[in-house]
DNA sequence: ATGAAAGCGCTAACAT
DNA sequence: ATGTTAGCGCTTTCAT
């Protein structure tokens, strides 16, 4: 069960090694029919498959990316993956997944191990919180994409939804199903590019149907605090007619908090989420949401960062934008 | 920006390479202490890291894993890698991922694949379609194990839930709860003994209990049809006031089912699921399931295989029971 | 206690 | 059109 190896194949063939070698990278240029005819066969006879590794330490080329993502468990982020994936193994890449569970330090050294293990190219759902070692890891060469997240401190290519255009036709869906009141549930917005075009496409549809902006209306949620006390101050003061969540995490979190005081949607209340939840038409109430091309934008990262390490020189930075649909469901009521 | 080598290194410490060497792989045993320190000073000074690449190529040890899924996006799957990968980066170990959906073609690809990249060994939550090629590997020394699945003609190391008391336990409950007629819904069982437990755990709970055990009960679901016509005639035929799915794909579909039939759970039927649901407390009906520890099993499947590749000569199989647990929610009625 | 040298399996510049 | 040769960066046997 030895592996068999070019050399053995450059013997029964009765030729060299090189040659074998030039054959295996397909430079038949200056090859003979009778030799290129005579390679192939012994190989197969063989059953000879070359050794990545060895290639890989002479070539500094591992065909392998890494994928930096928060928790690869999110129902969002492993459709992601799963367009990434089929899309680098069409092309002969091995993924490597590493995840950070939204600690910026662990982001960090996440990526200094992805260098050590030599990959050719990362893809990153960046926290922001490494913005200047990417920086330097892109003027240094390294060949990334950053998806999802997008940040205006740092200029990188990009793919991601188009966030913008998503709340706002979500927003404008609200308005005309008569809602005037709609308050936006999302998390701290000012300093994230991808943050603050949802809220701007909110607001841009409230100022299109002459609808006054109250910043009032925004609820500033975070991660580890949740939902607080002071939305229930919203809620009393403010009534909202609908509630407009920015990502799947505020929109799971919000329907555990309204059921549990008792608020009924959408008879009390209308719920709009951004993000595809599982099992949606299968909740108590069907949620209406934005929807993102998670397949699509992991294939298209892919694709974005294969293109990137093949044109190494090439060093301008690209935006994609995918488009979100609206997915219509039972959350929101026709009002008046 | 050039990288650091151990011939680097070594000339600055003013000591050969083989020293080095020597002291990266933590035989200090013959190495004066002065020499070690010099050699660690240097090392931290020049930030050298040594290249996995080559050392493959020598030792022949790529310190990662392969892991064959069907689908990376599924719920309980995506649990499972997680806790082989947290497992795996904990110890220095990498995991490449593929995806066979459902197919035993793509799976036997993929372990060539593998092969082909020379990783240390292989998780798989196999189709049963390759098991003598899966044989042939282990007896060619390669280190397996397998999750989630189990065969009676295959012997291989294996890690999984405990089907069979799970079912027992679920059925128990149900029988307590008043229900004798319970209808079992599982893909085809009789070759594949991860889901024979299963249906044996439910028939060990019935005659346990002196209920009769009806096969006419059993309904066999698969994967490609899903739920068809004759479902529909059980039901008429037999009326059972339960039904229990062995799997997630199936409990799902039926819930679909039921909700277009405009059945209603509990109240018209209870329904009980193997494994968790994604927001199971936020569907319209909170399905009671038995659960899985997914996390755990993922942990332990990878500790085995590490363990396996440490530990190459031993040929002994071992076989890892990990427990379910009943999530009781309210989709299973009193009846009585 | 340390070093010299061979070699892991391949690629690529250069020679012929 | 094909072969020779020198590495890629490391480990490991064998000397010393």
């Amino acid at each position: 069960m030895k592996s068999v190896k070019i050399i053995d194949v450059a013997n029964k063939a009765g030729v060299s090694k090189s040659t074998v070698s030039q054959y295996l990278n397909g430079r038949y240029e200056y090859m003979s029919k009778a030799t290129k005819q005579k390679i192939k066969r012994v190989i197969e006879d063989l059953n000879y498959i070359p050794n990545p590794i060895a290639r890989s330490l002479k070539t500094d080329k591992t065909n392998t990316i890494g994928l930096i993502v928060r928790d690869i468990t999110g129902y969002f982020t492993s459709s992601v993956i799963r367009g990434i994936d089929d899309y680098c193994k069409q092309n002969n890449y091995n993924v490597i997944i590493y995840n950070t569970d939204y600690d910026p330090a662990i982001e960090k050294k996440s990526i200094s191990i992805l260098k050590m293990l030599r990959v050719d190219g990362i893809i990153i759902a960046s926290s922001g919180h490494n913005n200047k070692l990417l920086k330097e890891e892109i003027n240094n060469g390294t060949s990334i994409v950053q998806m999802h997240m997008e940040y205006d401190s740092l200029d990188i290519s990009t793919v991601l939804s188009d966030y913008k255009t998503g709340a706002y036709e979500a927003t404008k869906y609200l308005i005309e199903s008569g809602h005037k009141k709609i308050a936006l549930l999302t998390q701290e917005y000012k300093s994230v590019r991808s943050r603050y075009d949802r809220v701007l496409g909110y607001e841009n549809a409230l100022i299109a149907h002459e609808i006054e902006v109250n910043e009032d209306l925004i609820y500033i949620w975070n991660r580890s605090s949740g939902i607080e006390n002071n939305f229930e101050d919203l809620l009393d003061k403010y009534s909202p007619t609908a509630l407009f969540t920015m990502h799947s995490s505020i929109t799971i979190e919000l329907l555990n908090y309204l059921a549990e005081k008792n608020i009924k949607v959408p008879d009390d209340i209308s719920v709009l989420g951004f993000d595809e939840l599982p099992l949606a038409n299968l909740l108590k109430t069907p949620i209406t949401v934005v929807n993102q091309s998670t397949y699509e934008i992991g294939q298209k990262a892919a694709e974005l960062l294969l293109w990137k390490i093949a044109h190494k020189g090439n060093k301008q930075t690209e935006k994609i934008l995918l488009p979100c649909n609206l997915i219509i469901r039972k959350s929101c009521k026709k009002i008046n």
